[in-house]
Parts: C-alpha cells; sequence; structure tokens
DNA sequence: TGTATGATCGCCT
DNA sequence: GGCGATCATACAG
C-alpha cells in the first residue's frame, strides 16, 4: 500500500490518483483518468485568484472542490499542494467496482462502461453534490483506498479534453489500455 | 443590471 | 460531427 501526498503538486497527484479506488458512501471504484489544474495557467479556475467559487482550491490539500460545469453537471476535485496556492486534480473517469446498482439507478444508465466515463457521470453516478464542497478525502462519506504494491498498469499522459486554453500542457493522465475513459488517449 | 462563458452530456443527423 | 440544455460565475458598464 501506499499514501499520497496532497501537499504535492497537482501533476504528482494526478499521476499518483491513477489506480487508487474512491467511494462516496460505499459507491465508487478505480479511477482510470484525472487531469492537473494549476493557478499558474490560463485553463484552471484559480488563475487570476482566489475568488468565491473556488475559494476551496486555495485552503488545505485533500479537501474536495466541486463546482458545477455548463449549468447542468457536478465536478469533482482534490485540492493539492500548500494554502495560499491554487492546484488541483479533477477525476475525469471511474472504473465501477462498488455500488453499480445503485449507479445504475442514478444514472438512469444499464451499460457499466457509461456509468462513470466523464466527469459529469461520475459525479451523478456517486451522487456528488455542492453539499461536499470543502470536505476531506479522508473522512466520511468519501474513502480512499490506495492502490495494492502488486498493482500492475501503465499510466499514459496527454493533453486535457474540454479546454481552450493551454492545451499544449500534458496534464492529462490515464490508466493505459482502460475500457472506462471518458475519450481514448491520442496514440503515441 | 446585462452579458459572455464554460474542466459536460446526450441526442440528433 | 453538431447542437441545445441550463445556470453560476465573473466582469464590464
Amino acid at each position: 500500500m501506499t499514501t499520497i501526498d496532497f501537499d504535492a503538486t497537482s501533476i504528482e497527484v494526478a499521476r499518483a490518483l491513477i489506480g487508487t479506488s474512491l467511494f462516496v458512501s460505499g459507491v465508487g471504484g478505480r479511477i482510470v483518468e484525472t487531469e492537473a489544474y494549476d493557478e499558474s495557467e490560463p485553463a484552471s479556475h484559480t488563475f487570476g485568484g482566489q475568488t468565491p467559487r473556488n475559494a476551496v482550491m486555495f485552503g488545505p490539500s485533500g479537501r474536495a472542490y466541486v463546482y458545477r460545469s455548463y449549468g447542468l453537471h457536478w465536478c469533482l476535485n482534490v485540492v493539492c499542494m500548500r494554502a495560499g496556492h491554487g492546484a488541483g486534480v479533477l477525476i475525469r473517469a471511474i472504473e465501477p467496482t462498488r455500488g453499480v446498482a445503485a449507479m445504475r439507478e442514478r444514472r438512469g444508465q444499464q451499460e457499466l462502461r457509461l456509468l462513470c466515463s466523464g466527469p459529469g457521470r461520475l459525479c451523478q453516478a456517486l451522487g456528488v453534490m455542492h453539499a461536499m464542497n470543502g470536505l476531506r478525502f479522508d473522512r466520511p462519506p468519501f474513502r480512499l483506498v490506495p492502490q495494492g504494491v502488486d498493482a500492475m498498469f501503465k499510466v499514459a499522459s496527454g493533453a486535457r479534453i474540454g479546454i481552450s486554453k493551454s492545451q499544449d500542457l500534458p496534464w492529462r493522465f490515464v490508466l493505459a489500455g482502460s475500457a472506462f475513459l471518458s475519450k481514448p488517449m491520442r496514440a503515441g
């Protein structure tokens, strides 16, 4: 078992989270896709400084930053680095392992591959809501279970998805070959 | 007070 | 591949 140091940079945490299992009230699975964000680049919500919306991202690490996307969906992030520095990791896809029936009911979706393959989808499947903004990941309803020492998989990286700025940064991380990604990783 | 803009998703062609 | 849904946020005036 390994533990994750959330005081590290968002890039380091984004890579370390691949293979880790995330549960919300016992429902969840293995994280297979993440993206790193940092206040130094304009694609991040924290670029330009602290506001009421992004305040959690400037607080202590290891907390949940939950925001609404496109007026419809929730997105879940893990806050990184020291307090005062706005950095975090967007959880983009999970391989469902526990609570699949609850996920199917919440999503109105039977196909396993489409339950958690996207930041909005996984929040709906796991029941993530804005009330969880600022909560610690080492306390209920959250639970993080590190991968076993014998876990064997490769982590691939590439360009982030759905952003219009800093598209050159290879800050998307995936479990190579996973069938549960929001989009396949570009070959190369 | 008004307006433009999304770290998305699902349905349509 | 295109587009509409739907609204909090940020910023301009």
